[in-house]
This record gives structure tokens, C-alpha cells and sequence, in this order.
DNA sequence: TATGAATGAGCCTTCATTCAT
DNA sequence: AATGAATGAAGGCTCATTCAT
């Protein structure tokens, strides 16, 4: 029965989208604070105030709710990415408005931080998955900028784009998981300027 | 089965009192592959040839493996860097020397690595561990040399050296995570220098 | 499985919420038959009929199905107890009924009798719930009789109730035990009267 | 080799007795602490100062050390009461003796009570072992020595010796559990003229 | 859609016992 | 006789998932 099977979906996103983001949100703080395998999926449903039966008209499986809370994050993440760069040609101001991006969404949200940089790394299964999407989405876009910023004469050119795009994510990664595990409160995305600027220092002529 | 008794033997009298080191090289192996989750001791055991009851007279726990893995790398690595760095006094060779040895280690031994990249961050409670030991001892050794290169004149003054080390161990450890993650076959340890060239000409004065 | 299947709706209908019971009426079975120790929950589970998991939907652990059947045999007990000297003054009278209901309701579930005379006793921790619940309650109950008959110049009055009242209870206790090991078939509670008599006699003036 | 089997246990007796007994009272001391289940071979060993296997040298299981002590109990216990009883021909005066023999000797090692009244009752498997030999010779010397009264003219012929004699042993025992379970510090032994007391008047024409 | 009681496979850990030394 | 490291069977409990209502 896909077309009913379809239908049916269809009906739920569009009415019950804010069920579906309910439970996201409660799977995020629970993953977080507890960890994906501490936490049970009966506990992310008493969150969310439903029944635990009910999580599983809305995701395939706990795995799914990983996954999702990564691609509805991610989704999200490239569409303001696409937005906030719009119109903007230097690729220097483009790497910054990335990187402040990235910085930025996750130290709005803690929870979510926590997700991403400890929990969705559980195995390799789910590295794989996170890399093949957040590396070929977001990393592409970290490194045209920095094949542009080579083209037009401002970063040396015989350093690998992919390479050095690699570098700078991993900066940002580290001050991010740096962060989560701090006890100390700052803001994170403070620091997206001094690693760009650091980056962009080293990549110069 | 006298083939299992005498690999048992085989096993018991070349290794002497290593029968801890056995069982923590089939657990790497097999943390590795499975993921720490779905490995079960049972598995590890047979992987080390002895039985399951064994284990538990050599650890107290499955996380305990897992700890143990962390602390006896660890503990090598940095006996390792001490040794290496020991009559260097050039900042920037020792930071070169520390990042070889780093991605090196990893290198060297794929099953470790993913477990060190992927496993050992399951959970925040690994990563604190992880963190509070790793980051104290390995990343106090960057930090130190940034600031004497500061020092020394060859380093810009106005960057934190705690934040440029965190930069620098970010831009390793997503090296490492990269590699562990391709399919391509290439040497980890090859692009110790490459970032520490980049970091450098980013630090430079 | 239909039949599996339509046996457990026929249990659930006819037993409504008493799926606890059902349990425990299992529970009791297997203990007494097996010893608790060498009962195995999936024992008590197949018995009842469900799924091993059940069980801990309605008991916490393994010890709480005995303590369990303890508390509600006891609590049942007392009720009844009270129920049946409820305008009964004559203290002998009183003595005599207790004794009856006490062997009277061991010796008509033989199950129950084992667990209550052997399982029950099986380590300190049950034997001080044990005590401090069936000795406060059951106990008193025969020692307020006792004092009383003492008041009314039927007992001497220089025994002790409560050590009058102990040894009344062990050799109550005793018929129990006897009972429940013996291989002849015989009625446990015809022994009651007897017991009470020559208590009596021994305490009369 | 029935004949070496035989000579090797002829020595071991002789000469290690001492350690049989050493063991033996360890495993008195951890079973009445820690209950028969919750103690492990392992501790026991450690308790008599020997190690693990070597508690099998002298016993055949964990059973076996159980059985051990109450067979060693019950042996030495009998021959006491042989003694003290012999020529003594007074019937009222035999009960009196074994009821003080039986509380005293529980009464000077509280370890040893707890055993007996506690941790020998685990299992129907035990607890047959008990009554039938506890009850085949203690009882029967109660049950003779009840008999004779009657014969004499003490006590009323009636009365069955032998259900009078499981009277009397019930209350001894109930003295005996209660002591073990008491916190307050009391000689137990003391209690036995008063039960014997009340029994005979109890019996009396 | 929603419920939540029921399922049952799965796994860590314990510990009595053995046996090479 | 003694050791104690090794064994491996066994079992309590959890929890993702299903399904009758």
C-alpha cells in the first residue's frame, strides 16, 4: 500500500509535524543528559508526554531518532547556511559566516550540541552516516570558499582545499566539544572569528 | 581439544603475565569492528582464546576494558613523547615531534584508532574521562610549546596558547577521524606536518 | 500459537487485573516444588502462562515474589483472623480459633505451607521480615489471649505471656513443619486442638 | 583404588583433622553471616586461611560443608546427651537434661544457631536431611523419655509420646529462632527449664 | 491516532568446581 | 597436600518493539 502508506505520511507531516518535532526535542535532552544507550525510548515518550507506543507511528526506530534529529539539524543548518550566504562573493566573509553558523547553532542549544559532538559519534555506523552527509554537504561549502579564496590570489594555492578545509572543521569541531564538556560558561560562538582568523592567517600568501 | 589446549598454552607461555594485554587486544579488535555496544565480552573472550568468566578476573568490568584500553595507550603515548622530546628544546620541533608522534601512534594500529576516534566518545561520561586525562596531559604539552614559541618570538603573543592548542589538537584529531573513516589507504602520520605547517604559518608573527 | 494464544486471553479475561495473583499463585508453585533458589523466574513465568518480562511489570525483583506471597498470605490472614474473633471473648476460645485458622489455612494450600515453613526461612533477611511482621501481628494476637485468660484467673499468672505466647506458636510451627514433610496424608488442621489442649493444661492454675 | 582412597582418608582424618575442622568453622562463621547462598567458596577459603581449591581436599561440594556441620553437630551433640543421660533414669529428669543440652549448646556458639535454625532450612533437600536424622535420634530420645513417663504414671497416657515430643521440640526451637533473631542479649539455655516446665504440667494427670 | 501492557531475545556477571603445577 | 588461575554454565533483568483495544 505505498499510496496510502504515502497519504498517510503526508497527512502526518503536515498535522502532526509538531508531534514529530515534540519527540525530537524530547529525544535530544534525553540523549544528551543520558546518553543514546542509557536512555529509553519508554523515557523519551513520558517526556514527550505520549505513549511509547506512539514514538513508533512517527520513526522506525530508536536509530531513526538519532538519525532524524541529525537531518532535521543538518536539513535546517544548509537551508540558513544557503540564506546567510546568499549574495556573498568573498569567500573569506563566506568561510566566517560558515563557521559562525555552525558555532552558533549548536551554542544556542546545549542539548543539541551534546548530540552532536558525543552522541551521534556512538559507532562507526552512525560516523559514517553523519560524515558522508555533514562532510559532503557542509564541508563542500567550507572548501569552495577556500578554492575561491585560492583562485582569487588570497590563500596559498598549493595547499589542498579538501585538506584545509578539513583543518578548519576541525577546529571548529574541537572548540565546539571543548565547550560541551566545560564547565565554564561561555559563548561558543565567540570563537568561530579566532579560529577563522587563525585559518586564515595560515592559509595567506 | 587439544588444539585449543595447546594455543592456550602457546599463548600462556609466550605472553608470561600478558594474558591482560590479550584480552585488551581483542577487545580494541573488537570494539573496533562491532562497536563497543554490540561487542559482548563473550566475544572477546573467544577473540583472546580463554573463557568468558576470565576476563572478569582481569577486569572488573566490560567499561573497564574499555578504560583500560584509554589508560594503558595513554600512559604509553606519553611515556613515548617524553622520551622523544626529551633534549629538544625548539618549540616549534617539539610541536612537530608531537603531532608526528600522535598521528603515528594511531596510525599504526587501525583498530586502535577507531576506538580512541570513535568508540572511547560514546558517552559523556567516557569523555570526560577522556577529556580530563587526554586534554591535561597531551594538550598541556602543545600549549606549553606555543607559549614558549610565543615566548621566543616566533609566535604572535596576542593568541591564547590554550586556545591555539585546542586549534592544533582539533585539527589532528579530525585527521584522525578521517582517516579511520576512509576507504582510501594513505599514512595517517603523513599529515602531521601539514597541519603543523599550516598552524605555524597561522601563529607566525 | 493460537492456542497459547487463546489460553492467555481466556486468563486475562477471566482473571481481570489479577495478573498479579496469577503470578504469584505460580510463584508459590515453583518455589515450593523447586526451592526459590533453584526456581527460575521463566519458570514462574511459563507456569503463569506469560512472558518472563511480565513478571517484572509487576515485581521488582525475584525476592519480591516471595516477599510478596508472604505479605499477602499475611495480610489476608490477619483479616480473616479478625473477621473470626470478632465477638469472641472468651480468650481460650479465642487461642483455640486462632490455632485453627492458622494450621487451617496452611494445611489447605500445600504450596503455600513449604513456602511459608521452609522457603521463607531461607536467610536472615526474609527471617526478620518474617519475624517482625508475622511475630508482631500473629503473635500479639496470642499473647493479648493469653494475658487476658491470665486476668480472668484461667492462666497462671506467673508465666510470661509472650514466652507462653512463643511456645505455643513453635509448636504450632512445628506441626507445620511436620506436616508439610511428612509423606502421610493427614489433615494439618485437626492438630490444632491438640496443641491448644496441652498448652491449655500447662498453663491452667 | 578403593584401598589408597580409603588410607589417604585414614591419614587426612588422623592428621588433618585440624584443618577439616578449620574449614568447617569458617563456613559456620560465613554461612550464618552472610546466608549459605550469599557465601562463597572462595570466602570460606579465605576465612580459613587456605586456598580455594583445597576446601575441596577435604569436602566433596559446597553442600557437603553444610551437611558437614550439622552431621558434626548432631554426632557430637548425641554423644553428649549419652553421656550426661546415662544413669540417669528419672524420665522428667532425662527431658530436662536434653532440653538444656539442646539450648545450651545453640546458646554458646551464635554462629552455629544460626546455621541450625536458619540456613539448614533453605531447601526441602536439606530440610528432609535434618528431620530425618535430627528427628530420628533427638526426637526419639524425647519420645522415650515421654513414654516412660507415661508408663510411670507422670505423665497422662492419652497423649501420643511422639506428638507430645514435637510439641516440646517445636517450643525448644521457637526458643532457639528467637534468640538467633533477638537483639537483646540473653542466655538461651535459661529458657529451657521454663518450656519444660510448662510441658509437663501440660502433661500431668 | 493513540495507548501501554505484553513480549522475549539478549547479555553481563557470578561462582562452584577443576586441574596443571 | 596445596595452590589459585581458569573454566563455562547458568540466570536475573532490561528494553526496543508490537499489537489488541
Amino acid at each position: 500500500m505505498p499510496v496510502a502508506a504515502s497519504a498517510r505520511r503526508h497527512a502526518r507531516t503536515l498535522q502532526a509535524g509538531g508531534k514529530r518535532d515534540l519527540i525530537l526535542k524530547a529525544a535530544t535532552k534525553l540523549f544528551a543528559r543520558r546518553g543514546f544507550f542509557n536512555a529509553q525510548v519508554a523515557d523519551v515518550a513520558r517526556e514527550a508526554g505520549i505513549a511509547a507506543g506512539t514514538v513508533y507511528l512517527y520513526f522506525k526506530s530508536k536509530d531513526d531518532l538519532l538519525i532524524s534529529i541529525f537531518e532535521r539539524t543538518m536539513r535546517q543548518g544548509m537551508e540558513d547556511a544557503r540564506q546567510a550566504l546568499e549574495g556573498v562573493s568573498d569567500p573569506i566573509t563566506r568561510l566566517r559566516l560558515l563557521a559562525n553558523l555552525h558555532l552558533d547553532r549548536l551554542g544556542q542549544d546545549h542539548d543539541l550540541a551534546v548530540v552532536f559532538q558525543v552522541e551521534l559519534r556512538q559507532s562507526i555506523k552512525f560516523m559514517e552516516r553523519f560524515t558522508s552527509t555533514l562532510l559532503r554537504d557542509y564541508l563542500h561549502a567550507i572548501r569552495d570558499a577556500i578554492a575561491d579564496a585560492q583562485s582569487a590570489g588570497y590563500f596559498r594555492a598549493e595547499v589542498s582545499p579538501s585538506f584545509a578545509a578539513k583543518t578548519l572543521f576541525g577546529a571548529l569541531d574541537e572548540m565546539a566539544t571543548n565547550w560541551i564538556l566545560s564547565r565554564r560558561h561561555y559563548a561558543l560562538a565567540g570563537q568561530a572569528d579566532e579560529v577563522v582568523d587563525l585559518f586564515v592567517r595560515g592559509m595567506q600568501r
